[in-house]
DNA sequence: GTCTGGAGCGC
DNA sequence: CTGCATATAGGCGCTCCAGAC
């Protein structure tokens, strides 16, 4: 008798090989790996799947009670009746997905083994099937290589026509020409190893007319067949570079292939328009099978350990993919003159700005027609309306969808890479996250959206603090990616430590990769969790809860990482609230989620400077005015007359204790750090005015220097040069140098709006007169400021003249009276 | 502050 | 030569977290 080991099999991938010895011969069905192929969910016990997939409730048993259950009658047949609903469930579901027809027409179409595809494994489909495509052909076959033998002797057999003549061209070899690059990729198995998709970078916002989401079909399988690539066209390069596209004539077996493939779904979902509806299905099935087989062929050629592995043909294929997105892009926007605010790979998105749909409609028809008069094989399509959207992102976004059933239509919401439909966020935070986008689309007016949330995040608060909310509603989910002892820093991963725990504790007996671990964040009763340690420490089942009164949730974990991260970024673009104010309702700390200094490029300065803000927050993010002693080579930031004089004003209450030293300066007009009595540190108004004058000339070549700054995060480049490349999108800049490789646009670095902010804000520093008109006190207190301010205005007066001219040379002074209209 | 490993998405 | 254990893996692009430095 074999030993039925389980557990170390990767990614707890089937059956030992000691129990498939014992089922030899039958086909071997593992509804549990079906079901993470097929379905994407939180996680994949059967419970969970019986509940979402086939509305039924599995009764669980803890594994380290089921030996007491042998000890009585009535609990034995609990016991037993129980594994009779888990079987019957797991055989519901494979009925469910349609297992047994999917992976038999897969393997039909592959001519593999049926019991491998029941086993997941998409690479050997793949090679089967250009196995049988290339013999066919009378081509001979490369050998297959085991990773280990790649690395000792990387060298692969070419493909060779059996009757070598005219096609020698053809034997050229694909693997193998950057062993280095290769061998680094198996072992390291970090970082990409060459180019992939096009990502545009999305403009963020708030969209309430109709979007157009186009997509070309199935893209890679369309470039390999537009541009006939294959092994037996594209001319091999020797110094590692993307090869051309072929000019070979004669198609290419990937080509016809895929052809094939693309003509038989055609004509089966033809077939499907009149078919009896008992056959439906099973047409249905049969054309799936024929789009995975299609899709998977170009993952197979970047697979480095594929058989078929040819890293320059799937370059040549993202490369093409890239350029095909951008030069629709360019059409679109230069030709057409329509806006595209995003795309990711084979699909773009533009903004019509209509609200008829209808319209909209139209439009779509118009590019798409432009669009597909360039090529033969690619063909681009409307995929989706969107009546309004939220674009946060790259890969983020979320937008009410216009569907129709029988021309009737309905509205379906739906999220892209949001913090919601990810498993690794709890439940309650995808709730709260849930409400705040649907009050965002709802259409409803900025301030009754704000007030709502804020409205929930306060209720939720509540609850929480009162224990009303379930556990399971706390509950996180990680997937194991490696055995939980493999991780090197498994100290810091909560599901690592729950994992390990669970399994010293005995209840459970292990854990391969690719299984689901729930965890929930705690703190011991009694401490806060300020002072406890890490939280990969303080994770723990939600089973270890509910039996030992030791753990409590960490409300303030959830509220400040889970909840409060959520809403904010689902915020960011929201008039009318601000992570700080988001914390507010949570009763979390609000300073400590003030605007990062660098989001300051986003907010539009223009309206900073025209509200009623208070100073401090009006020129936050400026330099301070230097003053150095003309005695001791010191300097010292130089602070604001009038807070110098008057010292209830709200400055005081900002600034930083360090400052004191500085406070009496203008009272004395001496350097601090110079002996208080003799001439040293003496400082004149030429002096100031000098200074000042310098220190405004600074920023002012600052802005003519004209530094220009790819607002693509990952490019970043920099330059001073101007770049005259046409741009359907004039407003945000001229096009990156890096076009090709990089979407982003060049804005200025240092603005006008920065230089005048800076400006005025030297004004603010030496003014005496304005801030008094402002100043809202006693007139007992009024008087003396007063008093003290006409003192030290001969003072500052040739400083602070220099400077307000120069500011107001600043073409930025120029109020757009169209700016002031605020809609009330 | 920046960098890295890990996870989990989108396409 | 036999018994037993081994190894079994589609791609890249893009956030985001938490910890180390």
């Amino acid at each position: 008798m074999p030993k039925l080991t389980k557990g170390n099999s990767m990614f707890g991938a089937g059956a030992s090989p000691g129990i498939m010895s014992c089922i030899a011969g039958r086909l071997l069905c593992d509804t549990f790996l079906c079901s993470r192929d097929l379905l994407k969910e939180v996680s994949y016990s059967l419970t969970q799947l019986a509940k979402n997939q086939l509305h039924k409730d599995r009764k669980e048993i803890a594994p380290q009670d089921i030996p007491s259950m042998f000890q009585k009658l009535e609990s034995l047949i609990e016991l037993i009746e129980c594994a009779q609903q888990d079987a019957w469930l797991s055989l519901e579901l494979m009925f469910h997905l349609s297992v047994i027809p999917l992976t038999h027409q897969l393997t039909k179409l592959s001519g593999n083994l049926w019991g491998k595809t029941l086993q997941g494994a998409r690479a050997q489909r793949v090679e089967y099937l250009l196995l049988h495509a290339f013999h066919e052909q009378k081509y001979i076959n490369p050998d297959k290589t085991s990773a280990h033998a790649n690395e000792a002797k990387d060298q692969r057999l070419p493909k060779r026509r059996i009757d070598a003549g005219s096609a020698d061209r053809n034997a050229e070899e694909f693997g193998g020409d950057d062993a280095k690059l290769e061998t680094d990729h198996v072992k390291g198995k970090k970082g990409p190893a060459y180019a992939g998709g096009l990502v545009l970078e999305p403009k963020r916002g708030l969209y309430d007319k109709y979007i157009l989401l186009l997509d070309f079909n199935s893209l890679y399988p369309s470039i390999i067949q537009e541009y006939n690539i294959c092994f037996t066209t594209v001319e091999k390069t020797t110094d590692g570079s993307i090869p051309h596209l072929p000019s070979f004539k004669e198609i290419g077996v990937l080509p016809k292939l895929l052809r094939d493939l693309v003509e038989r779904r055609k004509r089966v979902k033809q077939m499907m328009k009149n078919a009896p509806r008992i056959k439906l299905q099973q047409h249905d099935i049969h054309q799936q099978a024929l789009k995975l087989t299609a899709n998977s062929m170009y993952g197979c050629l970047g697979f480095s350990n594929s058989r078929f592995y040819a890293k320059p043909l799937a370059e040549l294929i993202t490369l093409q993919g890239r350029e095909i997105l951008q030069r629709t892009v360019d059409l679109v926007q230069n030709n057409l003159n329509l806006e595209v605010i995003y795309g990711d790979t084979d699909s773009i998105m533009i903004h019509t700005g209509l609200d008829d749909i209808e319209k909209a409609k139209s439009i779509a028809v118009k590019v798409t027609q432009e669009v597909n008069k360039k090529y033969q094989c690619l063909v681009i399509d409307l995929d989706g309306l969107y009546k309004r959207m939220l674009l946060l992102k790259k890969k983020k976004y979320a937008a009410i969808k216009v569907q129709f059933r029988n021309d009737i239509p309905y509205e379906v919401i739906e999220r892209k890479g949001l913090d919601m439909v990810r498993r690794d966020w709890s439940l309650i935070s995808k709730e709260i996250g849930d409400f705040c986008l649907n009050q965002i689309l709802s259409g409803g007016s900025c301030d009754d959206v704000v007030e709502s949330i804020h409205g929930a995040l306060v209720k939720v608060r509540e609850e929480m603090k009162n224990g009303e909310i379930q556990l399971e509603k706390y509950v996180i989910t990680k997937t194991l990616t490696k055995q939980p002892e493999a991780y090197p820093d498994g100290k810091n991963q909560p599901h690592v430590q729950v994992a390990l725990r669970m399994k010293q504790n005995g209840s459970c007996t292990g854990f391969s990769p690719g299984d689901t671990i729930p965890y929930v964040i705690c703190c011991e009763q009694g401490t806060s969790s300020a002072g406890s340690s890490g939280m990969a420490q303080r994770a723990r089942h939600p089973d270890e809860l509910k039996d030992n009164g030791k753990w409590i949730i960490d409300i303030d974990y959830y509220l400040s990482q889970q909840i409060h991260p959520v809403v904010s970024r689902l915020c960011a673009s929201i008039q009318g609230t601000s992570p700080e104010r988001l914390a507010d309702c949570l009763g979390l700390d609000s300073t400590k989620f003030q605007r990062r200094p660098n989001y300051a490029a986003d907010v539009d300065h223009s309206s900073l400077l025209l509200g009623s803000v208070d100073d401090c927050e009006r020129y936050e993010g400026c330099e301070p005015l230097v003053i150095s002693c003309p005695s001791c080579s010191s300097s010292f930031d130089c602070p604001v007359v009038v807070t110098s004089f008057c010292g209830s004003t709200d400055d005081e209450t900002v600034s930083p204790a360090r400052e004191k030293p500085e406070r009496n300066f203008w009272q004395s007009l001496r350097c601090p750090r110079c002996p208080i009595d003799g001439d040293m540190g003496r400082v004149s108004p030429a002096m100031i005015a000098n200074q000042v004058k310098r220190q405004a000339d600074h920023f002012l070549s600052l802005y003519y220097r004209n530094t220009m700054t790819c607002d693509d995060e990952t490019c970043n480049y920099t330059t001073r040069g101007l770049n005259l490349r046409a741009s359907g999108d004039f407003e945000r800049g001229s096009v990156c140098p890096n076009y090709p490789h990089c979407n982003g646009h060049l804005l200025k670095k240092y603005t006008e709006a920065d230089l005048y902010k800076q400006l005025s804000y030297f004004c603010h520093v030496l003014d005496t007169e304005k801030c008094l008109q402002k100043l809202n006190m006693e007139a007992s207190a009024r008087m003396s400021l007063e008093t003290s301010l006409s003192r030290i205005r001969p003072v500052v007066q040739m400083a602070a003249s220099v400077v307000s001219k120069m500011r107001d040379r600043c073409a930025f002074g120029w109020i757009n009276l169209s700016d002031l209209v605020v809609a009330v």
